[in-house]
RNA sequence: GGUGCCAUAGCUCAGUUGGUAGAGAAAAGGACUGAAAAUCCUUGUGUCCCCGGUUCGAUUCCUGGUGGCACCA
């Protein structure tokens, strides 16, 4: 058991990308003297920095970082095993500091470390495989007939359009032969530490300006030569990603390179609308304008401290 | 200057044998518990270029404008 300390502080800067997260967070890092551990499901993956706007060296050289190039685009990831990376990083940081930064718009990574995530079986490679092809042969309606069978009560709550949720309900009920529902607590689980969660809150007009600077940006640091130095990976899920499935397109022929730039502002302007999305029901995060926002994340975070 | 074609959603266009209209793309809203920059769901915005005429009724047919494109001078 844990004894919860809550003089110890996780400041997360979240919020959708392009919103310039990364600058308040090394700001705030560099006045507390402490790490950054990034929370970006893409960032992650060492092959992809430009295309994924990754802290640059001169920002990683200024604040230790973690989780920013640790991975390879072969390497498997999920939400639920950053939390055990990020829980057990943290419990060795706090011995140094009594701040941590955390800065990443990957609303489920930052979820699975400040209101944490079920207890699942790891999914053999021999099940996920033979869960996908059962997707693959008999189609979304095989899925549902399983799933309606192994786990009515999921059943009743799952999106059943989504085959991606089926498939991986599917997987675990084979793996852990109970159903998936009875897995499913949906607890909030209790920090040892106290959580300071904040976003930028941009008008949209000025928010997407900011985003087609940055594509733009990006294909001239040289996003083409990037996606093309990957290319050969392109069916893996680490690659399904903004920037290079449209780069991708493009090398295929199957659009010409400026309606792939053009695409990826697009895609890139609807991930930070679902992002948004997300945040509105997140009731635990502070939004900011982004005039003064570190004077106002600092007294956000000895505000709070003084209510405890 | 002449002839022909075109004008419908912010964009590209379809359509209405005359009963005020719909696709794509863009856009907007939403879901989300181990692939999440993923995956999935919902939503159609309009002086149908303008003035007249015919008609019970015109975005549709007709006269005349205006604008665009093409060809001929």
């Amino acid at each position: 058991m844990q004894i919860a300390n809550k003089n110890k502080t996780l400041i997360v800067v979240t919020g959708p990308t392009g919103s310039g997260k990364t600058d308040l967070a090394i700001k705030l890092a560099l006045h507390y003297g402490c790490h950054i551990l990034s929370a970006d499901s893409r960032q992650l993956y060492r092959e992809i920095p430009i295309g994924t706007a990754a802290p640059t060296a001169e920002q990683l050289a200024l604040v230790p970082h973690h989780f920013v190039g640790t991975l390879s685009l072969e390497d498997y990831y999920s939400a639920a095993q950053y939390e055990e990376d990020v829980m057990r990083l943290l419990s060795k940081l706090w011995e140094e500091n009594d701040y941590v930064v955390m800065c990443g718009g990957s609303m489920m990574y930052v979820d699975a470390v400040t209101k944490g995530i079920d207890e699942l079986p790891t999914i053999s490679p021999e099940i996920r495989e033979k869960a996908m092809a059962m997707y693959q042969e008999g189609g979304i309606e095989l899925l549902r007939s399983t799933l309606l069978k192994l786990d009515p009560v999921y059943y009743n709550q799952v999106d059943l359009n989504n085959h991606k949720r089926l498939v991986h309900a599917i997987e675990i009920i084979m793996q852990a032969g109970v159903p998936y529902s009875s897995l499913r607590t949906g607890q909030v689980k209790e920090r040892p530490f106290r959580i300071v969660k904040m976003s930028l809150d941009f008008e949209r007009e000025k928010l997407f300006e900011r985003i087609n600077r940055r594509v733009d940006a990006m294909v001239e640091a040289g996003l083409e030569q990037e996606a093309r130095s990957v290319y050969h990976l392109r069916h893996l899920n680490s690659l399904n990603t903004v920037g290079y499935k449209e780069m991708f397109a493009y090398f295929d022929g199957e659009m010409d390179f400026e309606t792939a730039v053009a695409r990826i502002g697009k895609n890139t302007r609807v991930y930070a609308k679902k992002q948004m999305t997300w945040y509105k029901k997140d009731e635990t995060l502070h939004l900011f304008s982004p005039e003064g926002c570190f004077e106002k994340a600092i007294a956000l975070i000895e505000g709070d401290l003084t209510d405890k």
